[in-house]
DNA sequence: GTAATCACG
DNA sequence: ACGTACGTGATTACT
């Protein structure tokens, strides 16, 4: 047995590397003890996080307790792979930090079942985060292993990420090529490798005891472990990649960058992404502009160019003036460039075997509880152009099914700070913002007046005032004043919530608690941003329940992405209309007495297809037209090509 | 590391 | 006293 100990909080601890199988049996008498007496910390350590790459290793699996730290070298195989499943097996409750990496990286190169694993964890990070979600940086404790510890167990706890990395570097490798490359015998590798284990039994009752104190219920904390077990099973599934269409789409890509790239170059414009630059060249001819950004440079982002060039918002000539072509230029490359770079690439460089990308969904990752995907962020695809989605495909023989809620915002703002004329219009099922535009406007409000409303609307949901409504809306600011005011008289009850809610705030330590009970940290010199906590949050967990629903229906093999307002689902194609049905069951429901209501959209093989109604793509029309002649005839049915 | 930019809900 | 648009992820340029 190799030994090492270390002082944690004035305890000597003791970490056990089993050598034999001697060794081992000791290990297994322990876990035989230890499931006896409660919870069991686990962790892994791997050659990375590109968990579905197929180079991909696992190397150790951890156990421990407070005291006692076993690391199961993985890697020797044989009686070390029996002895560690056994162990996962057998042990009722684990403790983990950031569960739903160890749970899919024991499910896919163990194999111990994420099904079988998940019930019986509990992650200490999903309670950390439900104590306080901010990062360091944000004045938060943080909810890495590493801050947690330093808090709640020992000021001095080490930084068992960060120092190996150190390490790493002393024996020539990286912070990449370092977690596949130390030894297996490596003293500081595995000193951390058990320390991460006993600081997470050493965490969990701290952070149990802090949730009590802050009167934080179970059901929440059960809750969230629900929405992250549903979501590694989706981040298990994966979706399908339509590999031949996105190296095309690469390829065309890189080609329009470096056209205009190239047109850019001509007139003094090395590269187009240094603002700098842009607006040197700008200015020498002869251009003015108006916009500094906020630290005092010029700003020349999409909306100033796209003045410049004479185009509207879907990039359309206005003919209001002949068009910059260094403008025009720069936004065509940069946006050919980003959006190779930023999609096309990113998929392919995140492929396993299969020809599938496994997205990184974090459930809780804003500080509203509101998800986040990464690797890639499928949460920003382009939505007004179609050839970006068109590269994510439904399971064969299955089509994509998108289901929206309706106005979830305004509706959970209608219902969380119970305004009483707008409970009445959704309930009546009247269009909420036609509706507002009678009561300011009177029955004769126009086209105009409507948008005015919808953007006076979305002001209140984020907290915004007369100046950036006028702004987004573009209405004449005497009358965008003068409307707020109207809007304030027909509902009385936002500006109400929103005391309420700030008051409250400044009573339990700036912290406001949302309707279903989590502690939303509210920025002292922000605290307007409290309508917008509230409400982002509801709608999130409007999202949960919803999702808890799916799985009940028997939906959750199906569901692809939670994208705030969205699920999208892959089906079987000729039941699609019965699964569309089910999820719109799913997203409806009752939220203090106003109706949340769903729509489902069915498309075709392609994620594209739901946003294909203008047939083709606005910003590339080149792309797929003149490399497919079969898509040419049939633009609407591009996904039939795949299936 | 910070600023700027651009993609989404 | 006043008014403040919210939340993310990712890349590139530049210090």
């Amino acid at each position: 047995m190799q030994t090492y100990f270390h002082n944690i909080a004035g305890d000597f601890v003791r970490v056990n590397i089993p050598q034999t199988d001697n060794d081992l049996r000791e290990f297994m008498q322990w876990v035989r003890g230890a499931a006896g007496r409660g919870s069991v910390a686990l962790d892994t350590e791997t050659t990375g996080l590109d968990i579905f790459s197929a180079t991909y290793r696992l190397r150790t699996i951890q156990f421990g307790d407070a005291h006692t730290a076993w690391v199961i070298h993985w890697e020797r195989g044989g009686r070390f792979h029996e002895a560690a499943l056994w162990a996962l097996k057998v042990i009722p409750r684990f403790l983990i930090h950031n569960a739903p990496f160890d749970w899919l990286v024991l499910d896919r190169h163990a194999p111990f079942a994420l099904e079988i694993l998940a019930p019986k964890t509990v992650d200490t990070k999903i309670k950390a985060t439900l104590i306080d979600p901010r990062q360091p940086m944000e004045g938060g404790i943080g909810t890495g292993l590493k801050p947690l510890s330093a808090h709640y167990v020992d000021p001095s706890a080490p930084d068992t990420q960060g120092d190996l990395t150190a390490v790493f570097r002393s024996l020539g490798l990286t912070k990449v090529t370092g977690w596949a490359g130390i030894d297996l015998d490596h003293p500081t590798y595995n000193l951390y490798a058990g320390l991460d284990v006993i600081l997470t039994a050493r965490l969990d009752p701290c952070l149990t005891a802090e949730l009590d104190r802050l009167g934080v219920r179970a059901a929440l904390v059960e809750y969230e472990h629900e929405i992250a077990r549903m979501c590694s099973i989706m981040m298990r599934a994966g979706i399908v990649l339509d590999q031949d269409y996105v190296h095309v789409m690469s390829a065309t890509l890189r080609e329009e960058e470096a056209k205009y790239g190239a047109v850019a170059a001509r007139y003094g414009v090395e590269s187009v992404n240094s603002g700098k630059q842009v607006a040197d060249v700008l200015l020498a001819m002869g251009e003015t502009l108006r916009e500094k950004t906020d630290s005092g440079a010029w700003k020349v982002d999409k909306a100033v160019l796209l003045g410049l060039a004479d185009l509207d918002r879907d990039w359309q000539r206005i003919g209001a003036r002949t068009p910059n072509p260094v403008a025009d230029a720069v936004l065509r490359a940069k946006r050919a460039g980003k959006w190779c770079t930023n999609y096309a690439d990113t998929f392919l460089n995140n492929l396993d075997a299969n020809g599938r990308v496994h997205p990184n969904i974090q459930t809780l990752a804003a500080r509203t509880g509101r998800m986040s995907i990464t690797k890639p962020a499928l949460q920003t695809l382009p939505s007004s152009d179609w050839v970006i989605r068109r590269a994510m495909l439904a399971d064969p023989g299955h089509v994509m099914v998108s289901t929206d809620f309706a106005a979830v915002e305004m509706r959970v703002l209608a219902a969380l700070a119970d305004v009483r004329r707008m409970k009445q219009a959704i309930n009546a099922g009247e269009d909420l913002h036609d509706f507002t535009a009678r009561l300011v406007f009177g029955p004769n409000f126009t086209k105009a007046h409507r948008k005015l409303c919808k953007g006076i609307g979305f002001g209140k949901v984020y907290g915004g005032g007369a100046a950036t409504i006028q702004r987004q809306t573009g209405a004449p600011m005497a009358e965008v004043q003068s409307a707020l005011q109207a809007y304030d008289r027909a509902y009385p009850e936002i500006k109400r919530a929103s005391s309420r809610w700030q008051r409250e705030a400044r009573g339990t330590g700036m912290v406001t608690v949302s309707a279903t009970g989590r502690r939303l940290p509210l920025d002292r010199l922000r605290t307007y941003a409290v309508v917008n906590y509230q409400c982002q949050s509801a709608a999130r967990d409007v999202l949960g329940t919803a999702m808890l629903n799916m799985e009940k229906a028997g939906l959750l093999d199906y569901m692809k992405l939670p994208i705030h307002d969205e699920v999208l689902a892959s089906v079987p194609a000729r039941a699609a209309a019965d699964f569309a049905k089910e999820f719109e069951r799913c997203m409806t429901m009752d939220l203090f007495g106003v109706p949340i209501t769903s729509e489902a959209e069915i498309g075709g093989r392609s994620w594209g297809s739901l946003y294909m109604k203008d047939a083709k793509s606005k910003y590339v029309p080149s792309l797929l037209i003149e490399q497919d002649e079969w898509y040419r005839a049939n633009p609407h049915a591009a996904y039939a090509k795949a299936a």
